[in-house]
Order: C-alpha cells, then structure tokens, then sequence
DNA sequence: TAATCCCTCACTGAAAACAGTGATTTGACC
DNA sequence: GGTCAAATCACTGTTTTCAGTGAGGGATTA
C-alpha cells in the first residue's frame, strides 16, 4: 500500500485526484497540503511514501519544499506535478530533489504509472518531459548557456522592471550612474536581450522576476 | 439526471473531476473536450445540460466557446471555470454567455452546488467570485479603471515585448514609426508604465502577454 | 446625424538608453 | 602572491524613447 500526500492549492484538483486515487487499491491518500509548509508539517507526523507535489503554490513553492523535504526526510519520494512543460520547471524539481514529474495535461493512467515506478524505487520521466529536458541540454550546449546574475544585477534588474531610470536606480542603491549603466550592458548582454523591454519580458520567461 | 460535459486541457484534471463526479447519482459525465471546438462539436450531437468550462484551453478558449455555444446552444448551461480569481476572466465569460463562475481552489461541495445551481435554472458565483466582481465595479468607478487594449495594441505590446524597436515594429506591421509611437503612448497611458521596461512587466501582471 | 473609438500619420525637443572602451578596488580562491 | 569575478566609476557618441500636440479617415452606435 503507497501512502501519498498530494500538495496543490487547487482544492477542487486535489478532490479530484483524491477520488481517482482511492478507486486504486495499492494506493491511499494519507493528506494534502496547499503549500509547502504543509507538506513539511504533515511529512513530519506522518508516515508519507510518496509526494504529489505541485509547483505552483503559494507561501512555499514546489520546489522550495522539495529542497526542504529531500533534506529532512529524504525517504520520501517526490513526484513533480505541473501544467508546464518547461524546461526550467523540470530541472528545477529534479535538482531539489524530485524522483518524477509529469504534466497535468496527461491522464490518470501516467501518474498512475509514475506512482508505481516511484514506489519501486525508480526514477520516473514521461516522454514529452524527457523530450524537453533533452532539447534543452543540446540547447545548452549550443546558443544559450543562461548564465547566473550576481546579486547586484538581480537588485538593478528588480530597479529597472519597476520602471525606475538608471539615475533614480543608481540615486536608490546610493551607487553612480555610470555603474548602473554598466550592470543594465552586462543584464543585456547575459539575457541575450536588445532593450529594456526584451530584458524584462526575458527575466520573466527565464523566471528571475516573479 | 444532470448530464454534464467537462471541458479542459488539463486531461489529469479531467480524469479526476470524471471520478469525483461519478460518485454523485444525480449527474453523468457524457463527454470530455479538450478545447472550445471540442464542446460545440460535443453539444451539436450529444444532450448536455450544463458543461464545466475551464478558460484557458488551446486552439478556442472558454470564452470564446462560450460565446459561441450560447447562440448555438442556448440552453445548454455554462459553469467557468478557472485558477484565477480576475475581474476581468470573469466578466468576459460572463459577458459570453456563462451562467456561473467557480475556482479551482475551491474544493468539491462549490462545484456541486453550482451544478445543481444551474440544473435548477439559477445563476451560481460563489462568495469569492462576486466580491471580486464587486469590488471590479467599485474600483472602476474610483482610483483604476483598467483599460482595455484594442487588437492593434495587444500586437505592438507583443512586438515591444519582444525587444523590436519603433521602426522596426513599423516595418513588420507595415505602418508609420509614427503610428507605433502613438500606440506605443498609450499603452504606456494604459497601464500606467513611465517606460518600456515597466510596461513590460506591468503587462506580465496583468496577463496581457504570456 | 452626431458622437465615439480605433487606426493612422506628423513634428518637435528633451530625456533616456545603448555601444564601446578603459580603469580601480575588493574579496575569494588556489 | 597571482588570478579572477564582482562592483565600482568615467567618457563619448549615437540611437531610441518619451511628452506634447494636432489631425484625418473609417467603422460603430446612440
């Protein structure tokens, strides 16, 4: 019997997956938790086999609190769940400790798999995601190795999405002018991007803001 | 006997809305879509009473098919269905032809209510959905009414966004650098940006793009 | 028919962003 | 002690954006 905790704040998803869940017999469904907090709190008295967990939540994400649970209970398996096929999404869970993901828009039958697969003690990839996962290496290696941004970079960039000028930016962070002018080139430059707005509506895509 | 068709690309979602629902006597699933043209083709040759209609699906939208099937179909009822709790998702489907609107978080008994609601020819928006409706109409009338962008907006925000400057939006729109300028001054009005950058990101908020 | 909205275009001047280059200091790491 | 990355600052142009204003055509609607 697989003891699973299903962490979504979607309510109405998690009543879903609940009532498919309990038709399976080697399954049983132990909790659910709506952030991350949860997830630790109820992992913490309870015995959990397997973590459905959700990306996106709110107070503590998805991968934030895979980090934490890999840590702290690293027997529990967690089985990454998303509505996006995102290259970044995927990794992310995987590198804070997720044994499987799979997409929302696949049927019960592939997390059906996923949790049986996991319960075994092996790794579990739809197709699509080992697909994304795979062009995204070869990307790597090719155009876009995405580099990181130092602190400083993270805080101008903030600066600039608010629609700040580089000299109220450099007014804020008590620094010249000129220097902000040299983080928003070196921002350009890492995000591959042409102008301000390129710049932002990358940092978004790639995450850094938001 | 409520017949009920359950429209979302989330198929996950679905297999678990399909199991939760088959536990009540008085509704049947009689069929699944997975975007705006699966519904209309559904209810052109199926009886559905009321069909759970998520909003954001690919190729037709809820919105969109909402539209269309309430002159098609008008007795068919519609129940929105989305994650977001937005003024605007929700008086847009509304306004299409929906007869309710519920959240995803929100969990079973809201559904079930609001399928029962709806069999009995009532109107059902739970207590979340109409305070964000109302508090829509309060604040359109004080501090921030959110403008809408027309169709030539929307195309130069994507353009912007993608890092093209005035000119060259210009070239590929096949109008003046002129007219961008103009369209590009009142997005800036619009949503309240001082520059590119913020423009960007405020469109990011506000789900104009992405 | 008048009013309104959208799309179109034009002109000016000021402000800001962008490109290119070079340089110093500090702290971490080997 | 040398290397390296990050953060700091400066200077010079060119390009782009931004603000303000005005205006005409077309479609819709009250």
């Amino acid at each position: 019997m697989t003891r699973v905790l299903i962490a979504d704040d979607h309510q109405m998803f998690v009543d879903g997956l609940k009532s498919l869940l309990i038709e399976e017999k080697e399954v049983c469904v132990v909790g659910e938790a709506k952030n991350g907090y949860e997830v630790i709190e109820i992992c913490d008295r309870e015995h959990v086999d397997i973590v459905i967990m959700d990306i996106n939540m709110p107070l503590m994400d998805g991968i934030q609190a895979s980090r934490e649970l890999s840590k702290k209970h690293p027997a529990v398996k967690i089985l990454g769940l998303s509505m996006y096929n995102d290259r970044d999404y995927i990794s992310d869970i995987l590198k804070a400790g997720a044994r499987g993901y799979v997409l929302k828009n696949t049927g019960k039958e592939s997390l059906l798999d996923a949790i049986a697969t996991l319960q075994s003690g092996s790794n579990y990839l739809s197709d699509d995601v080992s697909k994304t996962l795979l062009s995204g290496f070869m990307k790597k290696g090719a155009d876009q190795m995405m580099e990181k941004l130092s602190d400083r970079e993270r805080e101008v960039l903030d600066c600039i999405a608010s629609g700040l000028t580089t000299y109220e930016i450099g007014d804020k962070l008590f620094i010249s002018k000129n220097t902000v002018e040299t983080h928003r080139k070196n921002l350009l430059y890492k995000l591959k991007a042409r102008n301000t707005a390129e710049l932002v509506n990358n940092a978004y895509k790639q995450r850094l803001i938001q």
